[in-house]
DNA sequence: TTATCCATGTAAGAAGTTACATGATTGA
DNA sequence: TCAATCATGTAACTTCTTACATGGATAA
């Protein structure tokens, strides 16, 4: 799944220009998904070419022309065409747990710092998610509540079991002193 | 954080070739992070030239030699160094959660296999993570930990609110049918 | 006066995936 | 007999990010 099939996607909901799109990506996806006006713009253009997407520029004083895109026949087909494909296996990149899993090499003081920022991130996250619950069709509540339900399951997680790297990471400061002391 | 760093932590718990580098990595971090072969033995010859690791050959019978890297001074530095860095966001592209999103232009089916998928796989990979949890240091524990804590919390939302896009592709369906019927 | 919003686009480069090449061994 | 495991590597390709180019309007 790429950017176009997003683009496609968030048309769907309505016509937009490039610029709006990404701002409802933002909001509809931000927490699992994000796309650059690097990407977004030749998306766009491409979809044109494909026959996917129509388009109807609106001039506008002192500012580029707004280009307005909206669903063709086609691009609804192949929207849905695209969905119906069993979706691939979630792709996570989290530099979080790679530091996490080599806490031993970190000084105590840092491992807390970042988990204390992980949390509050989290609590910040859970607040906007729980606001975008109200809004929107069922289907964007559910996606919502979704992504909620598991900031909070890790911010749990991350209070409850904090020590289990924070320790870690006292013991292999200790060790390094005694090192230290050694020579 | 790329795949280089990603093999200087491996290397930090102990010599490997890359093809052990790559189990090594799915064993740790299959869940929020992968890499493949083509993007290892790149990597690794880079860290070499570098300075940053270093490489004995074991001669095989009926098999290329086995390359065994391991960590230089150079090397261990640069990884603390990069994981000092404070952690950037996640960044998640989940398919599922795209097609969740356009629940509506699904059939009712449809939408239902993927859950029951969603929440098999998540099922699965809570027994692969708990068991994860009795094995390694306790900063790999802790961070099976959070993967099971997750797909936990996932599959009870799912079980709690799959109805919500559910149903929703009912009544697109049925506003389908009805239109049918119209004609 | 400084940052943010609006508005589109290109070009260079980073980073990774997939497919290919090669091939014996071992377990189902 | 078929798939998986072991073992390394290259090349083509895809995809996306970042930085640049342009620049008025508006809010803090």
């Amino acid at each position: 799944m790429d950017v176009r099939t997003l683009c496609l996607g968030v048309l769907s909901l309505g016509d937009a220009s490039g610029y709006e799109i990404k701002k409802r990506l933002e909001n509809i996806f931000s927490h699992f998904y994000d796309a650059s006006f690097g990407s977004i713009y030749p998306a766009l253009n491409r979809l044109q070419n494909e026959g996917l997407v129509r388009c109807e520029t609106e001039q506008q004083a002192k500012r580029p022309d707004k280009k307005v895109y909206s669903l063709t026949v086609d691009g609804r087909l192949t929207l849905v065409q695209e969905l119906n494909n069993l979706p691939g296996r979630d792709r996570v990149r989290s530099e979080f747990l790679v530091a996490m899993c080599f806490a031993d090499l970190l000084p105590a003081g840092q491992v807390a710092e970042m988990i204390d920022r992980r949390i509050a991130g989290h609590r910040s996250q859970v607040l906007e998610l729980a606001e975008r619950e109200s809004h929107g069709t069922a289907a964007q509540r559910f996606v919502a509540g979704y992504g909620r339900a598991l900031f909070e399951a890790a911010t749990a997680y991350l209070e409850d079991n904090r020590y289990l790297v924070e320790s870690e990471a006292l013991l292999a400061q200790v060790d390094g002193d005694r090192a230290g002391v050694g020579d």
